[in-house]
DNA sequence: AACGCATACAACCGCGAACGT
DNA sequence: CACGTTCGCGGTTGTATGCGT
């Protein structure tokens, strides 16, 4: 099909972003809206290629992103459902409010395989290296007894390619990760939205529980972004006007100080900060 | 203090899926 | 239906930092 490269390799920047480019894509994405990657970067005077901005910016801009390391609870989560879905880190992201697939996958890589492994489980096959499977719990740890523990782990095969009603699951995940957590997908406000229903989480016991083990709602607000960003806009009564500017501010503090910083009960708190905000600079990183 | 190795994480690459025409 | 384009995912690589010798 003659595939086109998603840039022209001459004149687009690579390696790791400067302080202005961050600055530039938060601008024009607080400004426009996440669509056309590939129209972004040259519309945002970067010199990268779309993807690269898509990249930088779900992994690492994005507002309601995490920042650290995992606690003791996701990492236990991320296991579960890495016991089911294998590695659909996006998938796995998705119930991990905050976080992301390369994060997590990272995460795996470094921390999670080593432990298991330590704790003579194949972090492959979610089974004791040694024994056979025998016992049904020995996905999670000792010290972090899960609730979801008690759920079977299937067999490799299965962990590696759930059945098909997991394409239905992975259909409507976006819409998920969407009202849980993350940022529409398409323009803001644009969302596909038809199948925001729910349904596959009933047939999975599993994913039952761990939706109800689930505090994602936390970030709804914050991605409530107006379709057009200059219709303004209210949380917790606090009218963000300009809506952008102070948005950008927070979101370059947050960027670098990470939510951890703040906690995730104090995110309205920010926000309401960030209205009180107007020094902020990229290269001043303080919070007032 | 300097060096080499290990680790962690950001970023890149290539592919396939989804979508539009 | 075929083709072209764009996007998102997962695997992999590159680099900065930490740590031990």
């Amino acid at each position: 099909m003659g595939r086109q490269p998603c840039c022209d390799k001459l004149g687009v920047k690579k390696g790791p972003w400067t302080a202005e480019e961050d600055k530039k894509l938060i601008n024009f994405i607080l400004t426009n809206g996440q669509c056309c990657w590939r129209a972004v970067p040259k519309l945002a005077g970067l010199l990268r290629c779309g993807k690269s901005c898509r990249l930088r910016w779900t992994n690492y801009l994005r507002p309601d992103l995490k920042r650290g390391l995992l606690t003791e609870a996701e990492e236990q989560l991320v296991i579960d459902l890495h016991a089911r879905l294998g590695n659909r880190w996006s998938k796995i992201a998705a119930r991990l409010p905050g976080r992301t697939d390369n994060e997590i996958k990272n995460h795996w890589n470094t921390h999670i395989k080593k432990k298991l492994t330590k704790m003579g489980i194949d972090p492959v096959t979610h089974e004791p290296i040694n024994k056979p499977s025998t016992t049904t719990t020995t996905t999670s740890s000792q010290e972090t007894p899960s609730t979801v523990d008690h759920q079977h782990h299937e067999p490799e095969s299965e962990n590696l390619r759930p059945p098909s009603p997991e394409k239905l699951d992975e259909s409507h995940a976006t819409s998920e990760e969407n009202s849980s957590s993350s940022p529409p997908e398409t323009c803001w406000g644009a969302e596909t939205g038809s199948t925001t229903s729910d349904n596959n989480r009933d047939d999975d016991p599993l994913m039952n529980i761990l939706w109800e083990n689930d505090d994602t709602p936390f970030l709804d607000v914050s991605w409530d972004f107006p379709a057009s960003p200059s219709a303004g806009n209210t949380i917790n009564n606090v009218h963000m006007s300009p809506w952008e500017e102070n948005c950008a501010n927070w979101l370059l503090d947050c960027q670098d100080f990470g939510f951890e910083e703040f906690g995730f009960g104090c995110f309205n708190d920010v926000l309401d900060m960030s209205v009180n905000i107007n020094t902020l600079d990229m290269g001043d990183h303080k919070l007032i």
